[in-house]
DNA sequence: CTTCCGTTGCGAACCGGTTCGACTCTAACC
DNA sequence: GGTTAGAGTCGAACCGGTTCGCAACGGAAG
C-alpha cells in the first residue's frame, strides 16, 4: 500500500509538502501541486485511517448504539438507524454499529478508545444507564429519544404529547365519543420507554378536557398476542368508535383482526396510528397515522452532533432539545362513528 | 486521557515494559505486573484505537456492506446484520456498517484506507460490481449470498436448490399436483438476485421429475401490490392447491389474502413459505417454512472471515462455499389437497 | 544596492501504541 | 570458578499521517 512518503517520492517533494498539497492548508504552487495529485492517482495513494486518526484525533466515525430488545419491533429500529447512517456518510462519516446487549460496556469501549468521534443513542429509556458514561466521555452525543435528564447531550425526539392530543382531538371532532388506546407493551414502560405514558397521558387529559371517554390498554409486541390484545378489546368496549395505536405491532396486526371481526375502517371503526410512512408502506398499513419520522430524527440528530464534533458549536453552547412536530397524514381511515 | 506513557510512568517503568506487562507477549515479573495493572486501574488506561491500528496494522473492526434497495423486503436484511454483528462481537471485532447506495465506492474506501480487517458482503448479486474490488483488497471478505465467480473468498448461502426441491417434494408426498411458486420481483432477478432462479429452477425440475404442474410468478415486494399479484394468481389457477412462496412480502401479505378469499390453510390450500423463523414470529405467520437461516449464515460468514483475519487459515488454503441444508419448519400449513 | 516581505518548500517533532535488539542480573551447570 | 542460559527491563525505531518553525528565494519598495 502506498503511503504518502511514496507519493512524495514520486512528486519529488517532501512528505510534509505532499501533505499540504493535498490538504490545501498552506500555499502550495500550481506545478508542484499537479505533481503530487499525478503520484497520488498514479500509486492510488489513500490516506492510512489510523496514521491520520492518531495525528489529528478525529475517525470520521460516529458510533451508533441501537438495542434489539425482545419487547419491541425491529423492523421500526431500523428506519431510525438508516437515517442515521445516510445522513452520517453524506457528511462525510462512517457509522460503527453497536447492538451490545450491554450497552454500557460497549460505549465506554468506543468512546475511551477514541473509535468515534461522536456517539448517537437510540432506544433512549427514562433513565438511561449509558446516559452517565456519555456525559463523562470526551465526544459529543446525540439523542433521538427524551431520557429525564437532557444535560450534557443533544435531544431529539417526536412531541408525543401532541401527538396524543392530535389523536384524541381528530376523533373528537368527527364525533366520537369512546375511543380507546393501544400503547406499548408493560414491559417497554418499565424499561422507560417514557414515550409510552408521554403521549398516553397526553390523550388521557385531552379526552378529559373534551369530555370524552379513553379507555387504555397495553398491547403486546407480538403477534398473535397482540392480536388477541386487540379482539380482547373489542370484546370487552363494544362502545369504542375510534382506536388509537401507539404500538406497531398493533397496527402491522389490526388488518387481520379487523378483518376476523368482520369490521372496516372507516365506516364500522375509525382508526389512527403513530408509525412512519415508510413503516405504512411496508405493511400495506391503510390507517390514518401520526407520523414518527425516524429519517428525519436520525438526520437532525447526526446533523447537529456533526456541528458539535466539527466545533461549529461553542462548547458552552447549551444542548438542545428539539421536539418534531407530529403531523398526520390521512389515510382515510378515519370518519364520523356509526350511529349508536 | 492517559496513554500507555502515563501508565508506565505511574508503575515507574518504561513504555515498552508497560505495554509488555499488558499484552503478556514477554515475561514481566509478578511485582512490575501488578504494578503496571494497578496504574491502568487508577487511571483508567484504554488503548487508542487509532495508534493501536497504526502500529499492529489491524483494526479489530469488520466492515458490513448492506444494501437497502427498494425492491427488497428491509425487515429481512435486519436479521443478516444482527447475526454478522453479534457474532463479531463475541469474537471481539466491532462492526462498520456501510449501507451507501454505491457499494463499489463504499467498499473501495474502507479497504484502502485499512478502516477494517475484513469484509462481509450482504445482498450478493449473481455478478457483483463489488466483488473485484474485494478480490482486490488487501482484507479477506466472505459472504453471504452466492456470485458466479466465488474465487478469492469465502461463500455462505442457503441451498436454494434443495430448498426448491424439498418445496415440491413436500407437497407432492401430500398428494398435490398442482401448485404454485411465488418468487422475488423481477427487479430483483435482473439485479442479479441468483437465489431467485436457483429455487425456481431446481422446483420446476423437481416438478417435472415428479409428474406435477408447477406454475411460477413473480411477486412484488411491497405491499399492497404483492396482494393484488397473489389474488391474480389465485383467480387465474383455480386448480392450485399448495402454495410455494419465496419472497418475505408475499408471504407476509398471504394471511389477509387467504382471509379475503375465505381460505385457510390448509384445509383450503397448502402453503410452505422460505423465511427465518425469527420472521415468523414477527409476523406471525402460520406457515411451514424453509428456514432461511439468516442468524447461522451471518455467523458462519463471520467466523471464517475471522479465521482468516488472524491467520488460521493459511493464504493459500482454498476458500470455501458452504451451503446450510435447507429444514422445514413444519407449522401445520400443509395437509392432503383438497378434493378436486 | 540593500531591505523587507510574501511565497513556497523542507526538516523535525509529534500523535500513542508495538516490537526488536541489547543489556543486566541471577541461577544453574560443568 | 568461569560459562551459559534465561528472565526481566529498557531504549530506540517504526507504523503513516499532520503541523510547526525556519529558511531560501524572488520581487518590490526605498
Amino acid at each position: 500500500m502506498a503511503t504518502i512518503g511514496d507519493v512524495a517520492q514520486a512528486a519529488g517533494v517532501s512528505r510534509s509538502t505532499a501533505s499540504y498539497a493535498l490538504s490545501g492548508k498552506r500555499a502550495i504552487s500550481a506545478d508542484v501541486r499537479r505533481r503530487v495529485e499525478d503520484a497520488v492517482r498514479q500509486l492510488g495513494y489513500t490516506p492510512n485511517a489510523g496514521a491520520r486518526a492518531l495525528a489529528t484525533s478525529q475517525t470520521m466515525v460516529i458510533g451508533l448504539l441501537a438495542q434489539f430488545l425482545e419487547d419491541e419491533f425491529a423492523p421500526a429500529m431500523l428506519q431510525y438507524m438508516l437515517g442515521v447512517s445516510n445522513t452520517a456518510r453524506e457528511l462525510g462519516y462512517d457509522i460503527l454499529l453497536v447492538s451490545d446487549a450491554d450497552g454500557t460496556r460497549a460505549l465506554r469501549r468506543i468512546t475511551d478508545s477514541r473509535m468515534v468521534d461522536g456517539i448517537v443513542l437510540l432506544n433512549v429509556a427514562e433513565r438511561d444507564e449509558r446516559l452517565p458514561i456519555l456525559r463523562s466521555a470526551a465526544q459529543p452525543g446525540a439523542l433521538v429519544g427524551l431520557p429525564a435528564d437532557c444535560s450534557g447531550v443533544d435531544v431529539f425526539d417526536l412531541d408525543f404529547e401532541e401527538a396524543g392530543r392530535l389523536m384524541v382531538d381528530h376523533l373528537h371532532r368527527l364525533g366520537h365519543r369512546e375511543v380507546a388506546l393501544v400503547s406499548q407493551p408493560e414491559h417497554v414502560i418499565e424499561r422507560g420507554g417514557a414515550y409510552v405514558w408521554r403521549l398516553q397521558n397526553a390523550a388521557l387529559e385531552a379526552a378529559t378536557a373534551r369530555g370524552i371517554t379513553l379507555h387504555t390498554v397495553s398491547g403486546s409486541s407480538r403477534q398473535p398476542d397482540v392480536g388477541r390484545d386487540l379482539n380482547a378489546l373489542l370484546d370487552a368496549r363494544p362502545g369504542v368508535t375510534g382506536l388509537l395505536i401507539n404500538n406497531e405491532a398493533a397496527a402491522a396486526a389490526l388488518p387481520t383482526v379487523l378483518h376476523d371481526r368482520g369490521l372496516t375502517a372507516p365506516s364500522d371503526l375509525s382508526v389512527v396510528g403513530r408509525y412512519s410512512d415508510e413503516f405504512a408502506r411496508t405493511f400495506s398499513l391503510p390507517y390514518s397515522s401520526i407520523e414518527s419520522a425516524p429519517d428525519r430524527l436520525g438526520r437532525m440528530a447526526v446533523r447537529q452532533l456533526v456541528r458539535r464534533i466539527e466545533g461549529e458549536v461553542a462548547a458552552d453552547e447549551p444542548h438542545v432539545v428539539r421536539f418534531v412536530t407530529p403531523e398526520l397524514v390521512d389515510r382515510g381511515s378515519t370518519g364520523v362513528p356509526r350511529a349508536a
